[in-house]
DNA sequence: ATTCCTGTGTCCGATAGCGTACGGATTCCA
DNA sequence: TGGAATCCGTACGCTATCGGACACAGGAAT
């Protein structure tokens, strides 16, 4: 697929739409706490409520935002890529966090400790305020998705987070297996199965034994409903 | 139903959790520009994505937040009283209502024009902090709503919406009719009938004709899911 | 008093998803 | 090279909810 950030460099901290609205001064007053990690393929990052020790700027990588409820991690509420930022919320208000995070793609993100994040923003009215705009548009984010996972159907839903996940991944294969996917989405695994198998037999995607690959972008995005377009928009003016 | 805050007059401003946690001078400074208005029931405040103009501060009233999705409202995501602000985080950034706004109880708000606000927050950093505050909460409390709507029974959800709505009516007999219910859960009148029959039969609630009465608080809690208490706990740290 | 409107109770067939379970295929690893 | 683990396909009966419809009752309006 074509990406225009992906002329950057895949390590380049610009990339991550939050580190590249940031001015010079905070941006270079930042990465002079921070460091480039590499993060593994459904890493645990926090849980619900933990303490959040970290935030996180993704690259290459995905963040899932899952809640927790009746003791396991059931549904996931977000997906957070390049675009957005993890944890800088809490840390800034010193809070638990929101919700359960795992890495859904493998790949780098920058780091930087919580509290100096903390300290960073405190003296740095842009920088709090990009965290607050982020802020808001992950809540616009969950707001149409938690309409969606009520409203619409399986295929649909299918479709709308394998394209979200497409975006993110940057290539057309990714890493997914169908019991995984029905932990996002909050069904039984056989249920996943029959609208993949829709979603495969109709020529839009091909997978074997956890991974699948995109062979018909436009042709998914018809069987999508309207939410993984309007999620999108929720972004965009706080793309660089 | 007991309601310490209550001790306070209904139309005193620091009903209102927002407003009784903001420091005297800045508290000083928004009342002498708000007023107190009276909403009446089932009004449209706002439009999704509508421009934002005012700022509620709830004193008596409790407003719905509705996604609007396939052209129409149809699921509430979170309900907000006197703990919680309306409006304010969009404002200060410009931007357009995250979701559709309705009275969900009729009753009096501290109004403030939202450009009045904007100015306000701007210079004064712990009411800036205090939006921020209430937005995670806000935040936290859909979350748990999304997930609740998505895994759990009908039967719960109704208990839960009851027991948050009862405790924002501050009386046991509240406006409500099935077909209003099932827009706010996302469901169809005739399921919500069979979810409330339950209710009703167990003795735990009365209605008739658009009124709804708890007969029995203790029970509908037990019939509900933790989601409620979860969603509770979210605005404890607010608490004047 | 009659009519109309709103709110409630209910019924039907249809369907999506549940819970569980089993078998087959591929990959990993000892 | 053989076993274990993982992943996918599918099948069964079951339940919740859908979509649509109709009847009835209380209140309001005329």
């Amino acid at each position: 697929m074509t990406d225009r950030s992906s002329a950057l460099g895949l390590s380049d901290p610009k990339r991550n739409h939050f580190l590249a609205r940031l001015v010079p001064s905070d941006y270079a007053a930042l990465m002079a706490e921070a460091e480039i990690v590499s993060l593994k393929f459904r890493k645990k990052m926090l849980e619900q409520d933990a303490p959040v020790d970290a935030v996180y700027f993704p690259l290459t990588c995905m963040f899932s935002l899952l809640v927790t409820i009746d003791d396991q991690p059931q549904l996931e509420l977000a997906t957070i890529g390049k675009e957005g930022v993890i944890g800088a919320a809490e840390a800034m208000q010193k809070q638990g966090s929101m919700g359960y995070n795992l890495i859904q793609i493998p790949g780098s993100a920058v780091r930087i400790d919580a509290k100096a994040f903390r300290k960073l923003a405190a003296t740095r009215p842009l920088m709090s305020a990009l965290v607050f705009q982020h802020l808001l548009a992950l809540l616009r984010q969950i707001l149409y998705g938690a309409a969606c996972n009520r409203l619409h159907s399986m295929e649909e839903r299918c479709a709308r987070w394998m394209l979200m996940t497409h975006d993110r991944a940057g290539e057309d294969t990714f890493p997914l297996t169908q019991e995984f996917l029905a932990n996002m989405l909050g069904v039984r695994r056989a249920t996943v199965n029959v609208a993949t198998g829709m979603l495969k037999k109709a020529g839009f995607i091909r997978y074997v034994r956890g991974k699948i690959t995109v062979t018909d972008r436009p042709g998914l995005e018809s069987a999508s409903c309207d939410c993984f377009q309007a999620m999108n928009r929720v972004y965009a003016p706080l793309t660089p």
